[in-house]
DNA sequence: AACCAAGGCAACCGCTCGCAG
DNA sequence: CCTGCGAGCGGTTGCCTTGGT
């Protein structure tokens, strides 16, 4: 392995803060040659800094296609989200983030949505609530309905966090063997969400037909072609595939967690079993308390 | 106004990786 | 294959700011 090239102060190198001078010598000469070589950068531009120095000050803050200032909640949700399936990976979670530094996002992180995540009663490191084991509390509590309730928001919120993980991870997958998507794509994706399903009988008596229409009109705007390709080729069940957008609204308004918008989750070819649904991780009793609080048209129970 | 603690963030450090010779 | 170098990455440090007392 290389020897390290970090700076070492008593050469004459300075450290600490940059100065505003020091920022424009470099600036400069990065926008007149590029960068070039780093470790003979300093010299060229008549720095006293280690071309480590330079790089880093140049990759944080000087680069001019930087976006500083708050993170937006869609950047929170892609963070945690990315966070959840790749761990400190911050180079990797970053190159979802554009104009944002890895250096940035880490402290991000650090900062506030670790604690966010804390506070939740979320485990930072693994994104599993702390004192729930899945599909039981693993706690009394005095008030069986709170406890209850608190026991859905943490397993759905579980869940979700897993599914858009790996949602983001297929994505990937898919985009490097992508193929264009087609209105056959579309159609046969239609006719799963209009068909039978397997687990739960006809989609369309399970959400009503208005939902499953809208839900179908959801699937073109908001998912990516192969996310697509992958449920029509494959022909699972809605439930296997998505929750629907309003039960997540259900979810929003009754225990207070946020699910905006439908996304791509259980598809068994997303990390689950084969042919698994909601019912074998005990999820489905979560889904129908959250329908009793909500009813949603044309369900039949 | 002064002090202190906590939080945020820029910068540093040490390590690994990739590549050229 | 081995070695050395430059670049990149993630963890950590320490300074500065902010808010509370």
């Amino acid at each position: 392995m290389g020897k390290s090239t970090h700076c070492v102060a008593s050469s004459g190198m300075k450290k600490g803060p940059w100065t505003p001078a020091e920022d424009q010598k470099l600036l400069a000469y990065v926008q007149k040659h590029g960068h070039g070589n780093w470790q003979s950068l300093p010299q060229k531009a008549g720095l006293q800094r280690c071309g480590k120095s330079c790089r880093l000050r140049w990759r944080n803050y000087l680069r001019p296609d930087i976006k500083r200032g708050n993170f937006s909640l869609q950047e929170d949700q892609t963070i945690i989200q990315l966070h959840a399936l790749l761990g400190n990976r911050w180079s990797a979670i970053t190159a979802h983030l554009p104009k944002r530094t890895d250096n940035e996002v880490k402290n991000y992180w650090h900062s506030r949505l670790k604690k966010r995540l804390a506070l939740k009663g979320y485990d930072p490191v693994t994104h599993k609530p702390k004192n729930i084991i899945f599909g039981f509390a693993s706690g009394s509590t005095d008030d069986p309905k709170t406890g209850s309730n608190l026991n859905h928001i943490a397993q759905w919120e579980s869940v979700r966090l897993q599914a858009e993980a790996r949602y983001v991870r297929d994505s990937e997958l898919h985009k490097q063997a992508y193929h264009p998507y087609n209105n056959n794509d579309i159609s046969a994706a239609s006719s799963i969400l209009l068909g039978h399903n397997k687990d739960f009988g006809p989609t369309n008596q399970l959400f009503g037909q208005d939902h499953v229409n809208s839900f179908g009109n959801h699937l073109a705007a908001d998912f990516e072609p192969p996310i697509i390709s992958t449920i029509s080729s494959n022909g699972s069940s809605l439930m296997d595939c998505f929750f629907h957008e309003q039960v997540g609204q259900c979810f929003n308004e009754n225990y207070g967690t946020s699910i905006t918008k439908p996304f791509a989750a259980v598809h068994h070819n997303m990390g689950f079993k084969n042919g698994a649904c909601l019912e074998d991780f005990g999820l489905w009793e979560i889904f129908m308390q959250g329908k009793k609080d909500c009813p949603i048209s044309g369900i039949s129970m």
